[in-house]
DNA sequence: CACCGGGGTGTTATACCATAACACAACCTG
DNA sequence: CAGGTTGTGTTATGGTATAACACCCCGGTG
């Protein structure tokens, strides 16, 4: 599933750079990944981000003041994120029945809402498979 | 638990700042706010708000990168926000239902679940009410 | 008293995150 | 060619956050 390719160059290589790192990058960190390939400076990175999250093909993470690429650009706007403290990695999720509660809080307080904010601090899986089950 | 006042002087200076505020304030809008009072560098405000932060009488809205004085300092930790794009305002919910279901996912992926952080953008009531119905 | 230690504070400097403003090249279109 | 649009490069600046160090106050302790 090759996300459309009429991206323009930059955002091709932010893209490209974001799948391979496979976690959250902050835009100073994609720039320095991306110096060795003729991106010199800050505007150049958040033009080509503010594409790719027009499309749907990265996010960004609030709580990390970080951009993560998508994990599955078919799925809705208002994703969360699981973000683990010990690896790094964040899991996508759509979350129906959040979604589906907050739109009911929205609405007992007459809130009109137009986009969501779902972020998770934790540990994952794999870094808790690591050390003894506590239960 | 009331909002204890053994707080040091300048986070109750910070305190007296957010709540008279009634919305988000960034550190530096707070910073130079309370300059006339002698606070004179960023360190002295975010020293303050992390004091705070970990009594749970401030929130910090991710999507803002500001700080919000909590309006119920009784409730739990993973509380959420509905922020009004058109006053700046914010609402704080506790939103039980979105927890469980927030719950739910992380438990089905195997994830820890440390904090959520929960924030709506959109339109207060009050902002909606001022404007045609277009409906 | 002399000494120490910890908490709160002040100050300087710096790192990190994000955008404004302007200039240039490539392209398409009439 | 003129004129518009889009992508790009570059410089400069504004906004957010913290590191590192010095100082003071105050309370114990010998």
């Amino acid at each position: 599933m090759p996300p459309p390719d009429d991206l323009p160059r930059n955002a091709v290589l932010v893209l490209d750079f974001l799948l391979a790192h496979g976690r959250p990058a902050s835009a100073y960190r994609i720039l320095d990944a991306l110096r060795p390939r003729g991106i010199a400076a800050p505007p150049t990175v958040y033009r080509a981000l503010d594409r790719l999250l027009a499309r749907g093909l990265v996010h960004r993470v609030e709580s990390l003041n970080a951009f993560v690429a998508c994990a599955q650009p078919d799925h809705g706007e208002d994703n969360g994120f699981a973000i683990c403290g010990d690896c790094g990695r964040v899991a996508e999720f759509s979350g129906r029945a959040v979604h589906r509660a907050l739109g009911a809080i929205a609405a007992a307080q007459g809130f009109e809402l137009a986009h969501a904010t779902i972020e998770l601090a934790g540990r994952c899986a794999a870094c808790r498979g690591g050390e003894a089950c506590h239960g």
